[in-house]
DNA sequence: ATAATATTTTACCAATCGGTACAAATAAAT
DNA sequence: ATTTATTTGTACCGATTGGTAAAATATTAT
């Protein structure tokens, strides 16, 4: 005799595509194009799968823009840490940081920027939310730039300016690459700014 | 005798509203919202005229934002030139332009950045000539401070890189000031890059 | 094979997009 | 007041927007 509770469970079919990977593309398209610009049919067509399946695995644009927004945070921030953690010097350490940012930004012909710093031309009074997510990432960026300063002898309040006039520097570049490609002209910029520390 | 060519010549009605009025109040449409998601609705409702009327006096959105673009920088430039010839001592002549960058960025509560910075987010493969009038805008900035710095005593080569430096920063601030309206930070940051000048 | 179930495609939704056509309204000159 | 030139508001255009519903498809367990 068999106690047999709702025996008839099946396992369907599982997913044909990477949700990764979607997210993954869909960061590059949402970088390229900003999130307004970006339309459905751009991202089910440069994803390869139908409307249906994008709402049914992302809920709609906006749930799907903030996966990528965490993507790519989550990405860079370490990314960052590690570069100067790298480097003793703390000049050179700095210097390494925005030249990296420089090759980064004009490393591939497509100009777009960062996609973070092009975020805050998505906000709008309904998106406070977004405000908030990039102010914290700026924060944390700030506090790793701060605690690198002072961990290397620069005093705590001069480090928390320098830090800050840094981020306001790499937003800068990160917008001003859309435009202007001269990369010569950035690393004597940078020369510049990280003299600050002699 | 007269020699009347062509003597039934009438003139019509005038113009009802002012069309520089209504390009300003474009301006600051374009300028809070930008490019793309300032829907002709919304410029015909802000700007009190119907369809008809908007088409007739402004060939298209695009050619709008272009008279928005011209009339914002020829207001602007002037104003920073201004700026600095007011003031002899360097360092605080360039203090004094960021200064007055800070006030204008977060003055009105909006928050709404600076009307060409935010036009590098605007930019897309089909828009190269946005993109050639904002990357002349900046290189005339940048030619303002360099010949200010110059004339002040600053090596010709010095001043270029700390006015590329300049420009960078400030477009910087534009930008994080959607983010982050911390004014002392700000001036804190000021301080630090002018202090290059010592 | 068949049943079960999740996925994907297709068709469709109202709303809005930028832009056009045109008739009604209006003001100046006669 | 009529004519004339021009601007104006209204209606409308096809295309596209983000999003939904359900039918069709594909895959796995039985």
């Amino acid at each position: 005799m068999y106690f047999c509770i709702s025996s008839s469970i099946s396992v369907p079919r599982v997913k044909l595509f990477d949700e990764e990977k979607a997210i993954q593309k869909a960061m590059e398209l949402f970088w390229e194009k900003g999130f307004q610009s970006t339309s459905l049919s751009d991202l089910t067509e440069h994803l390869g799968i139908g409307k249906g399946s994008f709402y049914a695995t992302f809920k709609s644009k906006e749930v799907l823009f903030d996966l990528c927004f965490n993507t790519y945070q989550s990405a860079n921030v370490p990314l960052i840490e590690q570069l100067l953690a790298s480097e003793t010097d703390r000049k050179k350490g700095l210097k390494k940081l925005m030249a990296f940012n420089v090759d980064f930004l004009l490393g591939n012909p497509s100009y777009k920027g960062c996609f973070i710093a092009n975020s805050c031309s998505e906000v709008s009074e309904d998106k406070s939310d977004l405000t908030t997510k990039i102010s914290q990432h700026y924060l944390e960026l700030q506090r790793i730039i701060q605690k690198y300063l002072t961990s290397g002898g620069i005093t705590s309040k001069r480090a928390k300016c320098l830090a800050a006039m840094s981020v306001t520097f790499l937003i800068g570049m990160s917008q001003q690459s859309k435009i202007n490609q001269d990369r010569n002209s950035y690393l004597d910029s940078i020369e510049e700014v990280v003299s600050l520390l002699d």
